[in-house]
DNA sequence: CATCGTTATTCTTTTGCGCAGATAACGCAT
DNA sequence: ATGCGTTATCTGCGCAAAAGAATAACGATG
């Protein structure tokens, strides 16, 4: 039986991080332009920048370090902050997808 | 930091059974009937039947006994089949949740 | 044989909210 | 001072999901 799901870390019962901001986040890291992350994954720019401003807002911590104007018009590079949250968000889904895995050969054997 | 998780069994990369399905059965095994059944969840009655018949249709199993007409109108119960399935996804949706609380605290420790 | 409340099925209407697109502000370079 | 490509914000609209209406069939019961 194959399966998915999904994980959400939460606060004041909201979402606040899951695979959307952490794809977003690895895609700013790789471009350097929060624009040119949205661009790559056929996203408006608009929604790219609300999802990084609700995760840095609830979760009360600077992923982005900005730069507006100048020669190149400005960019985006991640906090250390928000490194550290990718590789720990990473770690939590891959050990999870694990135990489903083994969890729902156990419960569905088809 | 609280978390929340959302599985599915998937069939033909199409979602086949969830939450939304479990709670639906949950209360027709509770209530005798459909309708009531989305009722009490304020639900149309056309949705849960168009997710009863989805389930049906992509699992090819029979989840519920109909029966229409007579003195009460008809009412619907569970079959054997619709049971185990709820007891299989009930089983595996605790053991995964245990194991996401312990790698939430241990990768998250905030 | 009329009543009743269900299941079954399709069609139309509504609504909410996610999203794209427009616009402003910015600052370095030439 | 002009241009350029960012970041930052706001607004209104599209569209899919959901609700709801309409219709039919059914069968026990009085």
């Amino acid at each position: 039986m194959d399966y998915r799901f999904r994980l959400w870390l939460m606060k004041n019962n909201k979402k606040v991080f899951g695979e959307g901001p952490l794809k977003l986040l690895k895609k700013v890291e790789e471009l350097g332009s929060l624009r040119q992350a949205a661009l790559s994954m056929q996203m408006s720019y608009s929604k790219a920048w609300k999802i990084m401003k609700h995760v840095e807002e609830e979760l009360h911590i600077k992923l982005l370090e900005r730069k507006i104007g100048g020669k190149t018009g400005g960019g985006s590079t991640i906090t250390r902050e928000a490194k550290d949250l990718i590789k720990n968000y990473e770690a939590l889904v891959a050990s999870v997808n694990k135990k489903i895995e083994e969890d729902v050969n156990k419960y569905f054997m088809i």
